[in-house]
DNA sequence: ATTCGTGGTCGAATCGATTCGATCGAATCG
DNA sequence: CGATTCGATCGAATCGATTCGACCACGAAT
């Protein structure tokens, strides 16, 4: 059985090569477009003809067509990509994220489509390689700029949840400026002057790169590329221009205690601080429960999100974080259906619970 | 200008043909091969052609090879699915997921693979439709045989992890049975005789298919199709042949709570409860504390996983989620590189915490 | 001076399906 | 009974790139 097998001996024993769409046509003894009709049923097909070719298909172990070769000729791949800044386990570790990855799934997985995750760690090599019908960013900071030119080029929808306005790019937007402000005019009707700031992360520290966290200072402010938290940090300059601030090193519980502890021991300790997220604002009131202090009665603590963590009744504000979701989903298909750009924008309420309170000294 | 425009106006008008690489070629004056080569950089091209090809590329706004065109020629997208059962709200709740999710990325994605994301929600039909190269099934139930079955004859690794063993399927494996045994006998050596199991999920309910959470019958076991669950409750029952259970509907906080309230309140109450993950676990001691009950004084709790729940110790089983995903991501790269199937198989080590104490009465 | 590489480039086949227009037979209509 | 239409099927072009073998010219070796 070696005399003929010289041509390509290797790949033809090793791989019965997988039947393709061609080769159940012959079988069923059709050409090739009726195969096609019969599996896509986007024609007229005889009955009899679809089951010699599902037959056929069923002798010849044939899975369906190629969905690579479908997505070739049909320009569409079915594939939505989520560009997400930091690594999954940290994203996922906060509940907006999934929460609005959850209202994106609601209305694309409606749709067929399938989320395609990019962590964009890695140069901005990656994001533009793999075969995507669209792209939403999320938390978008500015250093994606050029990828984010590269798939304008490829002419395919983009959507930026919460990011700095771009032309060809669809914004969901959340009043991050606003909102803050609405939160710090409730610690400013409370009396307190006093007032820190806890952010989210703002990129390299210009002064000193070192872990991605430390005192607010205002170069870092200044080269801030962290959109969303950019915005909040106005809000709170809004109403408190001179706050003193922390920037953690993510949204999490851990860097909040960081962060709160950070602020609270020193001796000219703020009456309250401003957390940019719930979970910051949870690791504060830990830090301070740590110290001996009590919330609210000697320092108040504000969180953003309206994330519901278990043993807390934050004051926070409110986003609708699915609908953010579900609204860039929306703005997905339009982009797809060829339809104007379906821009949204949301807004945060502030909820009272039992964090914040009247200054007392 | 409505003359000429007959033929294909509407196309022609409204998009302008994103150019491809012939276009570049003949712009810069070279063979479409060379300019291929130029962008591929895998093959012996000059540079002065090369600089011609990528001033030609800018000069027509193009955004280089299109990755649908690649992926059917080379037979690889550079996509790994990854499946899951629930929504994504659901199982991102789970950190578990998360750090295997994490693990998986970590290695696949230095492969220059991406994630793709499919909830097994709708019908079988999803799954197959992607172009991947390969797939990771997770917490994989039975139901899903038939997916399986298309991806198989389409010719893609296929990595299933904690599933029932599948021919052709490389699976990633816990010590599930064993290690809940290990557990048990912990709460054995204590003294208990009265214990209770609160199970994840085990899909419907036959004799009653409501919520998916309710006492645990012997009928509903039998008839599960969720593995994992199934083993851990083997793993009980070789300890505790007849011990009574509930069943959650998710691996949260909150069923825990449910099931604990359930279990705890009944007069033939447990001296221990087994929960099979540590979310439950933390439910399970919340409606204890909540009916009054001291932990572990009045009932231990023994959890699942070894998640770093704050707020609590727990007895529990520490299971190496991270490493389960990297070796997920490794075995994805060992099948797609035509290499021997790659399984690997994890334990889990009973760390004892503050939740489980001798039996007293 | 002739030959032997070899770097650089090009043609053409190929990946696997979709889809438009054409064809052909049969059934319907006038 | 001839013309028309409709349903079923087929051919061929197309989607956009990759890649193998061929080819050419030029410098080096004999």
């Amino acid at each position: 059985m070696g005399a003929r097998a010289t041509s390509k001996p290797v790949k033809a024993s090793t791989q019965p090569q997988r039947p393709n769409l061609a080769a159940v046509a012959a079988l069923a003894g059709v050409s090739a477009s009726t195969a096609s009709l019969a599996f896509s049923s986007a024609g007229p097909v005889s009955d009899a003809t679809r089951a010699k070719v599902l037959a056929a298909a069923a002798a010849l172990d044939y899975a369906g067509p190629d969905p690579r070769a479908q997505s070739l000729r049909r320009g569409r791949s079915g594939i939505v990509g989520v560009v997400i800044e930091d690594r999954l386990s940290e994203a996922f570790r906060d509940p907006m994220n999934i929460a609005m990855l959850d209202g994106i799934v609601e209305v694309t997985g409606a749709a067929g489509l399938a989320l395609l995750l990019i962590t964009d760690t890695g140069g901005a090599v990656d994001i533009a390689v793999a075969p995507m019908d669209a792209v939403v960013v999320i938390g978008c900071s500015t250093r994606l700029d050029q990828s984010v030119a590269t798939l304008r080029r490829r002419g395919i929808p983009i959507i930026a949840v919460e990011a700095a306005p771009m032309t060809g790019v669809v914004p969901i937007d959340l009043d991050n400026r606003e909102a803050t402000r609405l939160g710090a005019q409730h610690l400013d009707e409370l009396g307190h002057r006093q007032v820190a700031i806890v952010s989210l992360p703002l990129g390299p520290d210009p002064l000193e790169p070192g872990l991605g966290r430390g005192r607010l200072t205002a170069e870092w402010e200044a080269s801030s590329s962290a959109f969303t938290a950019t915005q909040r940090l106005l809000g709170a300059r809004d109403v408190y221009p001179d706050a003193k601030g922390f920037v953690a090193a993510g949204s999490l519980v851990e860097e909040g205690e960081v962060a709160g502890r950070e602020l609270l021991s020193r001796p000219d300790r703020p009456t309250a601080i401003i957390a940019q997220s719930d979970l910051l604002a949870v690791g504060v009131v830990r830090a301070a429960e740590a110290l001996g202090l009590l919330v609210p009665q000697d320092v108040s603590v504000l969180g953003f999100d309206g994330a519901r963590i278990d043993g807390y009744e934050l004051t926070t504000l409110v986003q609708p974080a699915v609908d953010k979701g579900r609204a860039a989903g929306r703005a997905i298909l339009a982009g797809l259906a060829g339809e104007p750009d379906l821009p949204a924008s949301f807004t945060s309420v502030l909820r009272i619970g039992n964090t914040t309170g009247p200054v007392h000294r």
